[in-house]
DNA sequence: TGTACATCAGTGAACGCGCGTTCACTGATGTAC
DNA sequence: TGTACATCAGTGAACGCGCGTTCACTGATGTAC
């Protein structure tokens, strides 16, 4: 917490760069307690900063809520878009580092992971808000798209789909077992090796074996 | 609601079932409002009793929805071996109702669904709770075995991996696009469908093709 | 079958507390001239 | 470079509210004899 009370002296009656000092706060608040667990004035105190200051930025505590969500969003798809790094150096290399950076999400940032998929935030709140986490989608979407692109066209199943699985597979496992707080289950092997020889399985059932792509 | 203040009269000055009914009322308030969105005089008010009757049944608001959770994972649990009937007619078969009956209760119980997993409950806070838990999951451990014992021996996967790949990717498609919630993404297919292509395409990596079990 | 009594499962009033929100305000900053 | 002024981003006091929790209580129920 960069911004205690004894910064404020220096800082002066102003503080500067509030609207960061609230979203610091309320990851940190999520991380101890969850996305349910803090204030609106909670946050606000984590600032160093008097209860009604948090209005000069946001409307409420849903829209801090939300723009944490999407700045969670907004640094997902950047993760996962340098991991998959345009393919290279193939697309099977390169799908199980993005599968990895999935993964690493959930572990690093579980209080952004938390406001992103279980804030229980209405779909509808912010449009900013839903295109950050169709861009994080896209990503999958364009991976899937390469790996189908492999496969000559007569047996090339729907992109969407594929990308859909490989969603659905890397969230549920980070989920249920890859995450950083609290609600992780126990595992008796590494997250990134199940999910890795989930893909490779699933893979294979398309066809797509490994010595044709490596 | 069964237990309104209309009620009261008839059933005088005992409420005769006070803690299913407050069961009820946490799932109708989680229902409306997310397991963070109702307090424990919430679920008084809705059962139709003081404030300080619950403290008769349950702790705190905690102990209420780490019952509700228990009682998610028990009917989770039936669900899913009714469904799973004993491997019959065929493993194929049954694992295909297996994975209809998890999506269906994401759907049709969004509220239980919400507290067993993501309520934010730390994982040992009863032990009851969790044992609930190992129980549905166990279903899922015994569906695996029965397809893996239709491998010969030296293609045989660890039993324990497929089941975690089967769950995770159920686990994955209901909370993204199969809860009956306001946090379920908008998908061009039936969940089912996409949950039964998915695990069809796994098999076959695995080498079980349809042919053979079906 | 009655009765006395223990126990159970509620009441309702009370409390302290922290939250969300509003308000008039004021110190700091930026800018036009 | 100075100065006047508008605007911005905070303060701090205040409010009403609902929550969690406690307490002595009391009506209803069950049981021993």
């Amino acid at each position: 917490m960069s911004w205690s009370k004894q910064d404020r002296k220096r800082r002066g009656y102003h503080h500067g760069n509030l609207r960061e000092a609230l979203v610091a706060a309320a990851l940190d608040l999520i991380d101890a307690k969850g996305p349910a667990g803090f204030t609106f004035a909670d946050a606000a105190r984590a600032a160093g900063v008097s209860p009604a200051a948090p209005y000069r930025h946001f409307r409420d505590r849903e829209a801090l809520l939300a723009d944490v969500a999407r700045r969670g969003f907004e640094k997902f798809a950047d993760q996962l878009d340098r991991a998959w790094n345009n393919g290279q150096p193939g697309p099977m290399q390169a799908l199980e580092n993005l599968g990895r950076a999935y993964l690493a999400f959930a572990e690093n940032e579980p209080a952004y992971y938390a406001a992103m998929f279980e804030a229980q935030l209405p779909r509808d709140i912010d449009r900013e808000l839903s295109e950050a986490g169709d861009r994080a989608f896209a990503v999958l979407r364009q991976a899937a798209e390469a790996l189908c692109a492999t496969l000559p066209k007569d047996r090339r199943p729907p992109t969407l789909m594929v990308s859909l699985h490989i969603w659905a597979l890397s969230h549920g496992i980070a989920s249920l077992f890859a995450r950083g707080d609290a609600a992780r289950r126990a595992l008796p092997m590494a997250p990134q090796d199940l999910l890795e020889a989930g893909v490779l399985i699933y893979l294979d059932g398309l066809g797509l074996t490994g010595e044709h792509n490596r």
